[in-house]
DNA sequence: GACAAAATGAGGTACGCACCTCATTTTTTG
DNA sequence: CAAAAAATGAGGTGCGTACCTCATTTTGTC
């Protein structure tokens, strides 16, 4: 015999169809007795519901809402793309994802978005945003309307959010301080930190485990006090250009957040004379470029392209309260070298 | 209006319900133009047949048949683990997947199994084997008979095999190299190189582009004449000992292929004193306490999760003839180290 | 024990598609 | 042009589930 199907359970069960379609889908009307003795026929059979035909029969779309900082950022743009791409593949998935743009640096505005959000009836929200109380609250209260809620790329562990989509940055962090000690020729070499992302906690945090690599396993590296680029070109080329002037030994570079682009150009006209090895996060064009033009030593990245997708299957898990293969939804820290591209 | 269906065909086209069925499902008794009148109201509505829907009608069970080589081997294992694990967790994903164990150095008894399977019904079948000439001639019959086949880990490109699920070996063999390469201290250092795979093929490619990336960025590392285990416990000791007795300043150690195990036990003695930087494959159980315990600096290795289920994935597309997302199926070449572990 | 309230059963329709049969129309062929 | 062959239409059933209605039975209450 074949997989069992609602009939089996209603037979097993002595009931009727009627009464197990109320016990499956937790309408009222139902004994305890009788939802007990559906149960047990249901695990005694080893009942799985066929959700494909269930979402046939209830025409059942998805619908997710992304939020996503806006503004000028390859690492959001390719996860956008990316999106797009899982969204656009999954027209036959039944999905149906609406993407959102917020203002990274303005709590209110955000609030707006998920309230707005709020009111559409959507199923499950994927959010990147920093963690402030209000965002917080906002989505506290999405959650206690029913809405699956995953933070994206930077955690809100205080939010009630069901799941984390993204890297450990402590990790990542301490990935980039252990390749950055290893390939230091010179055991005392001075360590230039350049720091400017978007979502503070994540620079901090990697910061706070490169930090620690280094003292715990490179102890006789210097690591300067970070720079703050703001994401401001004129101003990483100025203070750069007086970092490599005071410190002439500058021996590596590690760049905690966005804005390499313009971190690269002004590292340029010291690169020949000193060579120092530089590490990055975020495998954008723009690092692309470095690794295979051999600008750039690692990069420590996640791959978007499963952030996205993995997104998406934890709403939709969520959604269905199904169990989650976790292993598939762990986001590695990936080192990427010119070689491995 | 929502997504279009057969209905809507049927009444675009000018034809009845059957007609649609007969051209959608490739039926006879239907003329060119009728074909044509069909195909043009299809793609002029963009529409896109439910694939859970038709599989529902149709009762689909996708048959996999996996071939993996017996033996002990910690790499295999986990793989058949993640092959398990997407089966369970697939019975709602209308899989049934079946797993094959064939000794891994008689072509003759693989072809045995190969012909077995395609005397079974299977719609699709992902072959971990080394190339040989019977080998392929049993995959083209298969191929002939319809089945989608993919190589797994090692590739199988003269045997008509649908799709390869795996990493470049080259790369992978580069990317050590690269590692190795810039984790010296001396550049001078002598490199030792040991092999013992199980297909053949997988170490050739490896070893090729660790001695190409050396030769063209490392040029004055010594790399020594390759040891071979063949997975030898104490054969392995026994040459360990004596490359390190005659290069006592040994300053790395590439570990190519399987039998990390004894290999790195054979090591331990000579670690202290030289303390060289080691790398190897495959992210086994042992690797992974290896790098925990920094007896070894690096893994180069590729995720056996993913490629359990992007085999799946991609022989699913296959029967479906469905396009796949390419960049979900690139098996990446990852860099563990114990930070990213 | 009568009555209201709650619980259950019986059966239907729909989702989008596959697959089948048989009648009818159109085309081909000699 | 008639007969044979090919193409098409009409309509039904089933896949496993959701959701609905209305009748019937069971339960609890005074």
């Amino acid at each position: 015999m074949g997989k069992p199907t609602v009939h089996d359970i209603a037979k097993t069960a002595g009931v009727s169809l009627a009464t197990v379609d109320r016990v499956l889908n937790a309408r009222p009307g139902v004994r305890q007795k009788t939802i007990d003795r559906v149960n047990e026929a249901i695990d005694s059979l080893g009942y799985i519901r066929d959700l494909s035909a269930a979402n046939l029969a209830r025409q059942r779309v998805y619908r997710f809402a992304f939020v996503l900082p806006e503004g000028p950022d390859q690492f959001v743009d390719t996860l956008r793309a990316s999106l797009q791409e899982a969204a656009a593949n999954g027209q036959s998935d039944r999905l149906g994802i609406k993407q959102y743009r917020i203002p990274p640096r303005d709590p209110h505005a955000i609030v707006g978005v998920l309230q707005r959000i709020g009111s559409s009836h959507y199923e499950g929200v994927a959010i990147m945003a920093p963690e402030t109380p209000e965002v917080r609250d906002a989505i506290l209260r999405l959650k206690e309307q029913g809405v699956a809620v995953v933070a994206l790329v930077s955690d809100l562990p205080t939010s009630g959010r069901d799941w984390f989509v993204g890297t450990n940055n402590i990790a990542a962090g301490r990935t980039a301080g252990q390749l950055m000690g290893q390939f230091q020729k010179d055991p005392n070499g001075k360590i230039l930190v350049v720091s400017s992302s978007m979502l503070a906690r994540d620079a901090i945090e990697r910061r706070l485990g490169f930090d620690k690599v280094i003292a715990e396993r490179f102890p006789d590296l210097n690591v300067l006090p970070s720079l703050e680029g703001h994401g401001d070109t004129e101003r990483i080329a100025k203070i750069i250009k007086r970092a490599f002037e005071l410190n002439p030994d500058i021996s590596g570079v590690y760049s905690i957040g966005s804005g390499n682009k313009s971190l690269l150009e002004a590292i340029e006209p010291f690169r020949i004379a000193n060579s120092p090895i530089i590490i990055g996060h975020e495998l954008t064009p723009t690092m692309r470029k470095a690794l295979i033009s051999d600008h750039i030593d690692a990069v420590i990245t996640q791959n978007v392209g499963h952030l996205a997708r993995s997104a998406i299957r934890v709403l939709k898990a969520k959604c269905d309260n199904a169990k989650l293969l976790e292993s598939q939804e762990r986001i590695r820290i990936e080192i990427v070298l010119r070689e491995n591209l």
